[in-house]
RNA sequence: UGGAGUGUAGCUCAGUGGGAGAGCAUCCCCUUCACACGGGGAGGGUCGUAGGUUCAAUCCCUAUCACUCCAACCA
């Protein structure tokens, strides 16, 4: 069913304003969408149909669009608008992410800020008790929540906000207590006593991810352990007889108040007999024993390891190895415990500068020296983390690893760049158990209760009415306190999105989902979990590619960040830019394997591009308004494409070329967007759209426009299907200006209704307008202007002037083709005419002096330009010595590979076929100019 | 320490086994009836360095340097 729409939206050139103003029409354009309800998918495909999929990685909820979100949401949004006009049932799912740590600080930051409490410090969280400070982040969730999203909007994403979630809605909530009390049962969730890293500032558990390992300018602190016998008093002495000691270094001393033993390797020569002996603690005084352990590198410092395992990951495996006691010095809340003795309730920095001094003034501290460390920063506030041991949630991940694996190991996945695959390996093999449990108040309660009376835990999807163990009354019942880790709800995205643990009919249609597109950033984080969930619990994996891009960097390289100023704010460059410009140059840059230097400089030029097909279009409503004028009508039903294939061989030559030409640009655009390489897909658009639509065709569409009848006719047909397939082409880089465009044409085809060009059919190359004569023509025609126009530049003669030029033909068809088009020459080089020299069959000796000559191949023609008048001799000279210089080289370059005896007998005949032919060429070019040179020298004579 | 990526015109980036391209910036000419958010012209690069394969290398291989990122248990 076809319909065409020539009277209500059509507009004249003079409804579209002067210039591209995106600001006039971006928001009404994307209301009309959201009226129509163009975004909306079906909960099941139409017959023949495919489903395409895809979920937005969700933002905060609390969050404002920055330049990663506009070039993943781009990206996302070309791919769907694609997808959508290629027929496909198409899903982008929106929706936000709760951000617990994010959220929850910027609502204790509020709070702060508006009183003090008991103590007369500001007011905390827990002056306002759990239930009223979540009511009060609720409230900021809704209050903020719009602004993302609304932001999403201007950037023209096509996302079906009827199915918008959030990580803490019911649904998903649900979801996420079923996953929880299946792991449970499954024995993949566990709790335990662990060595976590810990934030003092944000009292909570982190996972190993949240933390940034940091380097940190540091020292070396070399201490003295004195060894004992196992009486705890007699020295071990040394072979000479010396008192056996041990020196450790350390880059932490304040550790050593919890040191439980001091490790040497088993194979270490020159420590073997301090193997089973007694250290005694510096400053503590408290024994500990000497072990052996093979995770001692024998060559590093001393080769002694103080063993801190309540405070250090390997130090915490040592321990667990040789069962020794665990003894938690540095408390929750960032000060000494009073396991620490005397420096117990100090603050971790105070308590290091307290135990160098009292090292040195016992003579314990022999050496300093100057090292960089590693810390590990708290990913939302940047506090130091430190390895405490603490009660906490953790997933059993190997199980679950393993598939998630083998997913991508056969090929089930598969990354873009594949180079992420290594990674991706790198991180899932040596995976730890995920610590899922936060010290927080905002997020998903974790479902466990503990009853008072028995004390025995229970796990379930709702709160117990009595203790199932014991019977004891729900008032014994008390949900654990922490919440779930942020991304353990966006673990589950993909399919809780879609109504899961339901069997909903959009889950059987949109998972998997095709496609995830995201910030390698997050490829831990989120998409080995999503994995990892999705095939646990759907049995299958949640998408089958993963197309990762590149970070977004300002104009220097620089990472973007509000402390350095150099952000460069999306809506900011919106508002005065429009969306279609940002999108296209985020576009044209997204090749992958690369940062993106993102300078404002770049989307400027876009928008000189949106501009410049703005008026294109203006173009076509003058010429179209004026035939309508002269009374030219447009056929009832009519469809340009396919008067234009019935009508092929009348057409003119630049009508035939651009429509053969446009077949080359979809097919560019089309096999960029298939290979992920968007930015082959701008480039095209790009350069179809300027350098030939514009450039070429709408210059030689003028002759025919003002000659009128049917070179007219036909040509207004031409060009308004070669700009409605353009539109089209565009669309899903360029959404607004498109539509806006499009809808001005007077009779574009509405194939899929609602009238809107996000639902027309995405072009296809049709290989019956391929035409290589038409291109050969025009190629020609190109040839003979530019060398005309680059006359006048070099001689700076403006396009004012305007002067005849005479030509000898080479062949019958040269001349010929000449006369043909001298219009078109004559108008697009500004000569006032051409004139054909007569007889003279001599080669390049004729010609009076005071001529330019420009002798050309394709077409074989030489053209003369008298210089009286026009331009001074010396000039010309100048230019006529270039061009032989060019030339020269050019034959140098051809006779030294044709002089190569090998590349004659080895190199394909064609080519030195086309070697030998070039050289003829140029060596014949060089004669006419060098002769063209002499007679104006005689000439300065 | 491992892994990956990048190195091409002043800047930002495309690109290909057969003589190096775009945009911006620079210089010159133009308000010519779609567009000065424009048109025309010009200058500017031994394609990081050194080897190798090939008739032919900016492109393939090896080494090397520089920068960037990722992952790391050397206290």
């Amino acid at each position: 069913m076809s319909e065409i729409d020539r009277s209500g939206t059509a507009v004249g050139a003079n409804s579209l304003s002067k210039s591209y103003e995106p600001q006039q029409f971006e928001t009404r354009i994307y209301q009309s969408w959201l009226d129509q309800g163009c975004f909306e998918a079906k909960d099941q495909n139409a017959p023949g149909q495919n489903a395409f999929s895809m979920v937005i990685p969700p933002p905060n909820v609390t969050g404002v669009l920055h330049m990663g979100h506009a070039l993943t949401n781009t990206i996302q949004d070309i791919l769907v608008r694609w997808h959508r006009m290629m027929g496909d049932n198409t899903l982008w799912l929106p929706g936000t992410d709760h951000a617990g740590i994010a959220t929850q600080a910027q609502v204790e930051k509020q709070i702060a800020k508006e009183g003090k409490g008991p103590t007369g410090k500001p007011l905390t969280r827990h002056d306002l008790g759990r239930e009223a400070f979540l009511a009060r982040t609720w409230k900021w969730k809704e209050e903020h929540a719009n602004t993302i999203t609304g932001q999403l909007k201007r950037l023209g994403s096509s996302l079906d906000w009827k199915r918008e979630r959030f990580t803490m809605d019911e649904g998903l909530s649900q979801a996420v207590r079923e996953v929880f009390v299946r792991l449970y049962e499954e024995d993949l969730i566990y709790r335990g006593e662990r060595i976590i890293n810990w934030c003092p500032r944000c009292q909570t558990a982190l996972s190993d991810l949240e933390t940034i390992p940091t380097e940190r300018k540091g020292h070396f602190w070399h201490i003295v352990y004195k060894i004992v016998e196992a009486d705890g008093v007699t020295p071990v002495k040394n072979a000479d007889g010396t008192p056996a000691e041990l020196v450790i270094a350390t880059t932490r001393p304040e550790t050593l108040l919890g040191d439980t033993a001091v490790a040497v390797n088993p194979d270490d020569e020159r420590y073997r007999h301090l193997h089973g002996k007694q250290a005694v603690l510096p400053l503590l005084g408290r024994l500990i024993p000497v072990i052996t352990d093979s995770y001692v590198d024998k060559e590093f410092g001393s080769g002694g390891l103080k063993v801190t395992p309540a405070h250090d990951f390997n130090d915490y495996e040592i321990g667990k190895r040789h069962n020794l006691p665990f003894i938690s010095v540095m408390g929750k809340d960032g000060r000494i415990t009073p396991a620490g003795g005397s420096y117990a309730g100090l603050k971790f920095a105070e308590a290091r500068e307290r135990v160098i001094q009292d090292l040195k003034e016992a003579q314990l501290l022999v050496k300093t020296e100057d090292h960089a460390l590693k810390i590990g920063l708290c990913q939302r506030c940047e506090n130091i983390a430190e390895p405490i041991v603490s009660k906490q949630w953790f997933v059993k991940i190997g199980p679950l690893a393993k598939p998630a694996i083998e997913a991508v190991e056969s090929g089930k996945i598969q990354f873009s760049p594949k180079s992420w695959e290594k990674t991706y390996f790198e991180w899932m093999y040596n995976i730890r158990d995920w610590c899922i449990s936060r010290q927080l108040w905002w997020g998903h309660q974790i479902p466990a209760w503990y009853c008072g009376h028995c004390q025995e835990v229970t796990v379930a999807r709702e709160a117990p009415t009595k203790c199932p163990k014991c019977g004891a009354a729900a008032s014994e019942l008390k949900q654990d306190e922490d919440v779930l880790d942020t991304w353990f709800s966006s673990a589950l995205w993909p399919f809780s999105t879609l109504g899961w643990p339901e069997k909903t009919r959009a889950l059987e249609t949109f998972y998997p989902t095709s496609i995830l597109e995201t910030g390698f950033d997050i490829i831990f984080f989120w998409v080995a979990r999503m994995i990892m969930m999705g095939i646990h619990f759907m049995g299958d994996v949640p998408f089958h590619k993963v197309y990762l891009h590149a970070m977004v960097r300002d104009e220097k390289g620089d990472k973007m960040s509000k402390s350095k100023g150099n952000v460069i704010d999306p809506l900011v460059v919106i508002d005065q830019h429009g969306a279609d410009p940002l999108r296209f140059t985020l576009t044209s840059m997204a090749g992958q394997g690369r940062d993106i230097k993102l300078s404002v400089d770049r989307v400027e030029n876009f928008r000189g591009f949106c501009n410049k097909i703005w008026n294109a279009t203006k173009f076509f409503h003058l010429q179209f308004d004026a035939l309508k004028d002269k009374g030219v009508g447009i056929p009832a039903d009519f469809d340009a494409e396919k008067w234009l294939l019935g009508n092929l061989p009348t057409l003119l030559p630049q009508n035939r070329w651009i429509l053969s030409r446009l077949q080359v640009a979809i097919a560019r655009v089309q096999k960029g967007f298939e290979d992920f390489e968007l930015n082959e897909s701008a480039q095209a658009l790009y350069e179809f759209s300027w350098h030939e639509f514009c450039d070429w065709y709408i210059e030689l569409s003028k002759l025919p426009f003002r000659e009128g009848g049917d070179a007219a006719q036909q040509s207004i047909y031409t060009l308004h299907y070669v700009l409605e397939t353009v539109m089209k082409l565009m669309h899903p880089i360029m959404p607004f200006v498109t539509e806006e465009l499009w809808q001005s044409l007077p009779f574009k085809r509405v194939v899929q209704k609602p009238a809107t060009i996000m639902l027309q059919p995405f072009p296809k190359a049709n290989a019956a307008f391929t035409d290589s004569e038409s291109e050969q023509t025009i190629a020609a025609l190109k040839s003979v202007i530019e060398a005309l126009r680059n006359f006048r530049g070099e001689n700076n003669l403006s396009p004012k002037v305007e002067f005849p030029v005479r030509y000898r033909a080479g062949s019958v068809g040269a001349d010929t083709f000449i006369r043909l088009h001298s219009a078109d020459l004559q108008a697009l080089s500004r000569v006032s005419k051409f004139e054909r020299i007569e007889g003279d069959h001599g080669g390049g000796s004729g010609g009076s002096s005071g001529e330019a000559i420009i002798p050309l191949t394709n077409p074989p023609v030489e053209l003369r330009i008298s210089l009286a008048g026009l331009v001074n001799v010396e000039e010309e000279s100048k230019r006529l010595v270039k061009e032989i210089e060019k030339v020269s080289e050019d034959i140098a370059f051809v006779q030294r590979k044709l002089s190569q005896e090998t590349f004659i007998a080895k190199a394909p005949k064609e080519l030195v076929e086309k070697e030998r032919k070039r050289e003829g060429e140029f060596v014949a070019k060089r004669q006419e100019l060098q002769a063209a040179l002499e007679r104006l020298k005689a000439l300065v004579k």
